[in-house]
DNA sequence: TTGACATATTCCCATATAGGAATGTATTGT
DNA sequence: ACAATACATTCCTATATGGGAATATGTCAA
């Protein structure tokens, strides 16, 4: 079997960079997507069907305005990546701690703050 | 040009579940290869396969004890997955603000809790 | 050294891109 | 209706898988 589908989920979405940074671009507010090409420098093509991904696994959202079409960051569907990596956090922490507690150790010192 | 490679990243790497699944398994202790496979019912040399994915990307760190390798997740690796992600949770609070204003509209109820 | 155990790697193949080029479609102005 | 504008889709191709099967490598015990 090949790779998963990008379309299958936010995961495999945002894995490309360049639909990374559109979402980036899409949060602050909604853009057409001429905009897009000229602030990201992509081929229109391509910024199409990268919109194309991110909509089909909702991550953004699309209103027709005349020949224009606004395009937004569904931030609400960021969500379970965020989540899923917060479920790491508490290791990161741990690590930290430990790092933290050999410096002490290796400079003898006993801080009291 | 085709996608980029699994080990560009720590987002391609997770992009795969069974990677995910791996990194959660491992996360919680240190373990050989073979009670991964054992416990995530994969086949042993996809488990290994997956896990030289995420060692290139720094997702887990491995040691070798006699003939077994034990494989740890480098929390801190999926920190810039968790920090990116973060980026977007002030867009997400404000619309579920938005939906908690428009709900108490829609009621006529004006609370005071 | 030989055999067994634990992993890693290689080979093969079906599949899914992502980018570039060309073309199709929707909408508006005249 | 016709041209122009704004996007979307299709076609083509090089590339990167991920799984299965087979094989190679590394380590320990006798």
């Amino acid at each position: 079997m090949a790779r998963a589908a990008t379309t299958s989920d936010a995961f495999n979405a945002v894995a490309e960079p360049r639909r990374r940074e559109i979402l980036n671009y899409l949060a602050l507010q909604e853009r057409p997507v001429g905009e897009i090409v000229d602030a990201l420098e992509m081929e229109q093509p391509s910024v199409s069907k990268h919109l194309r991904v991110l909509k089909d696994v909702g991550l953004v959202h699309a209103r027709r305005d005349g020949r224009q079409m606004f395009y937004r960051t569904n931030a609400e569907a960021i969500r379970p990546l965020h989540d899923w990596a917060g479920t790491f956090e508490r290791y990161w922490k741990h690590q930290l701690i430990r790092v933290k507690e050999r410096a002490e150790e290796k400079s003898g010192a006993v801080k009291k703050d």
